[in-house]
RNA sequence: GCGGACGUGGCGGAAUUGGUAGACGCAAGGGACUUAAAAUCCCUCGGCCUUGGCUAUACGGGUUCGAUUCCCGUCGUCCGCACCA
């Protein structure tokens, strides 16, 4: 076998004539993709078959793909993600739903600004001749959307109501400034998020990033936590897996805060106590000391009076940076010399150190620590020689041997050393010790309370960059922040902006930040703080529903069109789209924009494309080679790769994610160009299940091609011949077999689609095709009788509606050669006939004692007893039995009989 | 470390609430057609022995008339989170 690429244009060609595209072979052509797609393209077009009127008065369906980022090219990821959504679309479609399927584009964000520094071109300018490259290709795709709904969210338009928004967020107080540690890049004079932060350094300049604080723009997603959280139960069409995800990200943990009182503090005369946050109260008794964060105020105060406190602080916000760093580093503290009281025993003194694993912005800030009870405070206490007392011993011990030393003890089990808690399970002691302190005053205020945390922390949304929705406030020294009246808005970018040197544009802009405060008057600047792009794929949704609102939606347009049905995208959203999409649907219907709280009602995350690796060289100087250069041969069994033009050999290496670094990548638009899109199409939707990665194969797309091509071969040839017959089904004989075939592969395709078991519904159709193939080629003959053909025939019509949603353009030209005058994508889906799927005949395997040994071909309603008789009187049966008499003779109904011995 | 998912032929994968393991596709082998190739069509295709069996769903147990499916343990792979008190 020999597998060869195609890279220009002359090997496009040559691969089309290898292929016999535009050859006559017998009586019909060969299909011609590149003469079908674009022909039907135009027609569901002109026809405006998938443009969606708001007041069609049918059921809706809203399907959506998550839409692309305008990177220039679509890639093979993109292909698998919208066909999915296609096959949905056309399928809900045609069960008579009034469809709606858009597409819009993410298009503000880094690479843009990146692009205009590297080659001096203008981020609206590259972002919007990247759209139309790839509008132009998602449109050879033959996707059934609606164009005339299309957005970009860098258009003013969009980003006019996402202010629009953020002024409504604001006024509610979802909006919220706050001083917050970021990562700060000082040679290009911005923030970076932490997946840009690389061992330290800032991804493209390699400088070391710094620990900044700055004044940062957030929105109150954890004003929604509880709720967040609540409503994922009622998200019973997402994957299982994308609820953990978010669960354990919103982290909500049941505790108390304890209040400390300082007993001793030579250094801080002013310092009365310290609050700490635990989920173990019922530890209470295995304290040994409290840890608190460097960026504690406690500690700051510390460092303030000590050189040495002030080093230890600066050395735990470094390792703050580093992942890698994070994971190896071991516990350090540093006595700051205060002590506190114990809240159950005065005169127990416990010291409190500054501790590098404490997080200022989780709790408190401040822990007490349980050696006995938790890992990380035991390696501090064993490191620094603080005492270890077991407070929860596992029931089956015994207290007089039961010991921590280097392993902490988590789990349940009862109280010991605990004084009043002694004997009492973790969760009763948890019970008293919160009723006590809740009880128990200082100065007025209970000692400790209970409170619920989450690790959810609110969304900062500020980006010191120029291609983003500008945030719309504006800041007077008099007034403080004032927001953009709306009459005001939108608060457009300037175009007239330059890229040569680091920092944000428009900052250093002549112009723009200078406006006049519009509640004074006075000189003021505007905010030039752009949004998080995130933000911008937070709504989009929404603004689908009525992209030509004046507001941001219409309220009406988008209950009725709201939730989207079905939500399609890829995994790595799971958290940050997904969540933050979530609280901006809350967000929305705060402030009157919609009227539902769950965005997305059923959701599905596909896998990816994936592709052999092939490289020459090791180590430093290996070189990944592209598909296209590589020929692939089976040698004795094993495949071995050469280079296409010099011969040399080349290694085949993992199957991995299509990359550019890796170079195993397939181009959509080099397969469209020779397969076709129906090809490309139905490739990535058979042979792996949906949410499963597919791998990319010249030989699997081969398989799919030979398919389009056998389709349309067997139904072309017998098309003449089906048209001089009625499509009816059959009743009897050779023709009614058919008959059965399709309506039941109809029926159980019907379900796949459903499912969106695109993979099962592949193999089903193969099946059909396989089942009429003898059939169609006996019509085109002219050997079939007037039953035959009309059976034949409806059979054929079947198998060109059950492909259609996933090889439109092939079933719309087999619509056409079997004589029917409309348009397929406007056809209804046929309906099964439950009595052709039934069988009044059914065979049943008959097992003995568990193993299979004869069929038995019964009516399907045969009572209990005469199956047994039928079963018994079997030849084989009785050879199985060899004389024993049956114990118990179980059946289950319609499925399998078991004789037991 | 914590949490989760998964493990079936040479490969991708089917198998309803526990009910014939390997559908369908890919790859491979054989044959027909052809001067030849491509395309197409037909046959074979988990393993072992002789027809008929035996054996087989990572490995070891268990529950059951019956287990790829449920339970326990072991091994392996993948994913998410990561000092969250």
């Amino acid at each position: 076998m020999t597998r060869s690429g195609f890279h220009d244009e002359g090997q496009a060609q040559n691969y089309s004539r290898i292929q016999g595209f535009g050859r006559h072979i017998m009586a019909s052509e060969r299909y011609n993709p590149r003469e079908v797609e674009p022909r039907w393209q135009q027609q569901w077009n002109e026809a405006k078959v998938f443009e969606t009127a708001n007041d069609d008065p049918r059921d809706k369906y809203y399907v959506l793909e998550m839409f692309p980022y305008p990177s220039g090219r679509i890639h093979m990821g993109h292909v698998r993600n919208y066909a999915m959504g296609d096959v949905v679309a056309r399928y809900k479609r045609a069960r008579g739903y009034n469809v709606l399927h858009p597409m819009g584009w993410d298009a503000f964000g880094m690479p843009a600004e990146n692009a205009a520094m590297k080659n001096k071109v203008h981020p609206k300018t590259w972002t919007y001749e990247n759209i139309a490259s790839m509008r132009k290709q998602l449109k050879s795709m033959g996707l059934s959307l609606d164009w005339s709904r299309e957005f970009a969210t860098c258009d003013v338009e969009y980003y006019h109501r996402q202010q629009y928004l953020f002024l409504d967020m604001m006024e509610k107080g979802l909006v919220y400034r706050k001083n917050s540690k970021v990562n700060w890049d000082p040679v290009d004079m911005t923030v970076l998020a932490n997946e840009q932060v690389i061992d330290g350094r800032g991804w493209r300049s390699d400088a070391l990033v710094e620990q900044r604080e700055l004044t940062q723009w957030f929105f109150k997603i954890t004003d929604f936590a509880q709720d967040l959280l609540d409503q994922l139960d009622t998200l019973d069409q997402w994957p299982e897996k994308v609820r953990l995800m978010q669960k354990n990200w919103i982290g909500r943990s049941e505790g108390m805060t304890i209040r400390w009182q300082v007993v001793a503090s030579a250094t801080h005369p002013d310092l009365s106590e310290i609050k700490v946050y635990t989920t173990r109260p019922d530890t209470l008794f295995g304290a040994s000391f409290l840890a608190i964060s460097a960026d504690h105020p406690v500690a700051k105060a510390a460092a303030a009076q000590s050189a040495e406190i002030a080093a230890f602080c600066d050395e735990c916000r470094k390792t703050g940076t580093s992942v890698a760093a994070l994971e190896t580093a071991e516990k350090m503290g540093m006595d700051t010399g205060i002590r506190v009281a114990h809240p159950f025993d005065a005169s127990w003194q416990v010291p409190v150190y500054i501790a590098n694993f404490v997080l200022m912005d989780y709790g408190t800030g401040a822990i007490f620590g349980c050696p006995s009870g938790d890992q990380r405070d035991l390696d501090f206490a064993n490191k620094y020689g603080l005492p270890v007392v077991p407070v929860v011993m596992p029931a089956n011990e015994d207290k007089a041997t039961f010991a921590i030393t280097d392993e902490a003890y988590v789990g349940d089990g009862i109280m010991i050393n605990s004084r009043f808690l002694d004997g009492m399970s973790p969760e009763a002691a948890f019970q008293d010790v919160a009723s006590r302190l809740g009880q128990s005053q200082i100065d007025g205020a209970p000692q400790g309370e209970r409170k619920v945390n989450f690790r959810l922390r609110d969304w900062g949304i500020s980006r010191q960059r120029y291609w983003g929705c500008p945030i719309p406030v504006i800041h007077c020294e008099v007034c403080g922040v004032v927001p953009v009246p709306k009459k005001d808005l939108p608060v457009k970018l300037p175009d007239d902006v330059t890229f040569d040197v680091p920092g944000n544009p428009l900052d250093r802009h002549p112009t723009w930040r200078h406006v006049g405060c519009p509640q004074c008057g006075k000189a003021a600047r505007r905010e030039t703080d752009t949004m998080d792009t995130f933000v911008d794929s937070s709504w989009y949704y929404a603004r689908f529903t009525a992209p030509w609102e004046d507001a941001p939606t219409d309220p009406r347009a988008a209950d009725a069109w709201l939730p989207v049905d079905q939500y399609i995208g890829g995994i790595e959203h799971a958290i940050l789209h997904l969540l933050y999409s979530r609280f901006f649907t809350r967000a929305m219907r705060a402030t009157g924009h919609v009227g539902m709280d769950e965005p997305f009602k059923g959701l599905f995350t596909q896998g990816m494309v994936v592709h052999e690796t092939y490289s020459r060289g090791e180590g430093h100087g290996r070189e990944w080679i592209e598909p296209i250069f590589v020929k692939i041969d089976e040698i004795d069994g094993k495949r071995q790769a050469t280079h296409l033009e010099s011969g040399e050999p080349i290694s085949i290496g993992s199957i991995e994610k299509m990359s550019k670094s890796k170079k195993n990548v397939v181009d959509p638009d080099d397969i469209i160009a020779s397969y076709g899109a129906d090809t490309a199409r139905f490739f990535v939707l058979s042979d792996s299940p949906p949410e499963r990665d597919v791998i990319w194969s010249e030989s699997g797309v081969e398989g799919a091609h030979r398919f389009v091509q056998r389709v349309w071969r067997l139904i072309s040839e017998a098309a003449d011949v089906l048209q001089s017959a009625p499509s009816r089904a059959a009743s009897e004989g050779e023709a009614l077999a058919i008959s059965q075939i399709a309506h039941r592969t109809l029926k159980q395709v019907q379900a796949d689609y459903d499912r969106l078991g695109f993979n099962k519904a592949v193999a089903r159709i193969y099946e059909l095709v396989n089942a009429l193939a003898q059939p169609l080629a006996t019509v085109a003959a002219g050997k079939a009788d007037t039953a035959m053909v009309s059976a034949v025939r409806e059979a054929s019509e079947i198998l060109v509606h059950l492909i259609s949603p996933m090889t439109p353009h092939l079933a719309e030209e087999c619509w056409r050669v079997l004589g029917n005058d409309d348009l397929l994508a406007q056809a209804i889906w046929p309906a099964f006939d439950e009595g052709l799927v039934v069988d009044n005949q059914i065979t049943m395997p008959i097992q003995v004692n568990g193993k299979k040994r004869a069929d038995l071909t019964i009516a399907r309603d045969a009572d209990q007893t005469s199956i047994e008789q039928a079963v018994l009187a079997l030849e084989s049966i009785k050879a199985a039995l060899d004389g024993k008499t049956p114990k118990k003779i179980i059946i289950v109904p319609q499925r399998i009989v078991n004789v037991v011995v």
